[in-house]
RNA sequence: AAAGCAGACUGGGCAGUCGCGGGGGCUUUAAUGCCUUCGAGGAAAGUCCGAGCUCCAUAGGGCAGGGUGCUGGGUAACCCCCAGUGAGGGUAACCUCAAGGAAAGUGCCACAGAAAAAAACCGCCAAGUUAGAAGUCGGAUGUCAGAGGUCGGAUUUGGCGGAAUCGUCGAAAGAAACGAUUCCAAAUAAAUCUGGCAAACUGACUUCUGACAUCCGACCUCCAGCUUGGUAAGGGUGCAACGGUGCGGUAAGAGCGCACCAGCGGUCAGGUGACUGGCCGGCUAGGUAAACCCCACCUGGAGCAAGACCAAAUAGGGGAGAGUUGACGCGGCCCGCAGAUCUCCCGGGUUAGGUCGCUAGAGACGGCAGGUAACUGUCGUACCAGAGAGAUGGCUGCCACCCCGUAAGGGGAACAGAACUCGGCUUACAGGUUUGCUUUGUAU
């Protein structure tokens, strides 16, 4: 449970931010954005973009912070083998974190992510 | 107790659980895994000053440009801090100040106002001049009133008055005051002679006095205009008008004189100094330097994406020596440095790929000592974030705070996130704790 989150696991390079955003399938809700697109590897990369529209700086990191652990939820029960990119728009700026999650919940049934035996719950 | 002033501190707590980043340890070739430990702020913010550090020439000389600007101290340094001085504000505690030079020069001072620097618009005063008015005095003429005098003729004397000439005056025209001569006339006076009856009213003439009118002259007063000069007391304008107030003084006024005050210069005393106080002096100098400027001091540029090393791909260079020209470059210019080209030697540069820089420090906490203080010295203690699409978080429970509600319960909780590191400044900030002081009120 404790790998999903580490540095391997995560979109790193401008670049590779670029092709996601290019290449890949968005999806997108009233607080969120997710771009996803295949990148042949045996396990999944996420990255969490929350620009300066969001707030300040305190505000910009809450949002990321509420997005990692909500993905953290979800993350066992996703097909493996995408490059996730999820934006947060300027409404997630309120959100707290029961929101978060089920506006993830939302974007990742709708993009087809969960395993097909998979049940997804949301988690206490 | 209320109101206020100046500071200091705090910025929810505890527990459980799931995570994230760094360090250390164990295992492992490595990865993974396990254990342990540390992990946002008073402003981390704005990026406004000042430094360290790095590269450019070792950061050098001159000019230009920029900065600072009461004094003394603190500091690595400062547009910072402390203690003072001065000015302004507040009953006070206390607060505020871009606070050098305006007799070095230049400029500017909107509107208004005569005038914005060495000023005369109004006003005030004097003299001259023109015209007018009133008054007083004198003269001439006329009228009226009152009082008085005179009234035939001749002669003599005196002589009012008038004319002419001459002299005096004047350049002259002329004037007519004085003198002389001549002539005219002679109201009338006196004397003598003589005539007549000679009176009164009226009348005529004349003298004096008074009043009135007109004219002339002189003086004085008033008013108006003009000219010349004096005057900065007053009016009005303005943020500001050529020191202020008072008394004297003057034609009117004025530092023209004096007293006090402000300011200036000198001197003495105190203070390291800014400055303060006393005395003396001559009497006056507008404001503006966040206008140019002058003076004193300081000041090279770029910044951790600095910069150093490594790796892969691509395929360009670098260093040393000589050296015309001095193009390009180093910081805006000059000097200077460096330098086109040649010879020799060597392996580099670019690309946000990686590693380092990169967290032991002008540091933190505590004690002692010095200092009014800022701060400094010394001793002790501990090691206290270090990411790189960027960690420091999620969930749950209890307690504490605030609001709503009788209650159960519900809701809220500021400003804000390290990015090379420090010292400051500025700005934002819910609530809470605390120290000292001031004023007013009450009680004793």
């Amino acid at each position: 449970m404790g790998v999903f989150m580490k540095k391997q696991r995560r979109i790193t390079k401008n670049r590779e931010y670029q092709n996601v955003f290019q290449q890949g399938v968005s999806t997108a809700s009233r607080g969120l954005v997710l771009y996803q697109m295949a990148n042949g590897l045996p396990l999944n990369r996420t990255g969490f973009v929350t620009s300066k529209k969001l707030g300040n700086a305190v505000v910009r990191n809450r949002a990321r912070r509420l997005l990692r652990e909500a993905y953290r939820i979800y993350a066992g029960d996703i097909k493996t083998g995408y490059d996730l990119v999820f934006i947060a728009r300027p409404s997630a700026a309120t959100f707290d974190f029961k929101q978060a999650a089920a506006e993830m919940k939302r974007l990742l049934q709708r993009g087809g992510l969960f395993s097909i035996t998979s049940i997804p719950q949301v988690k206490k």
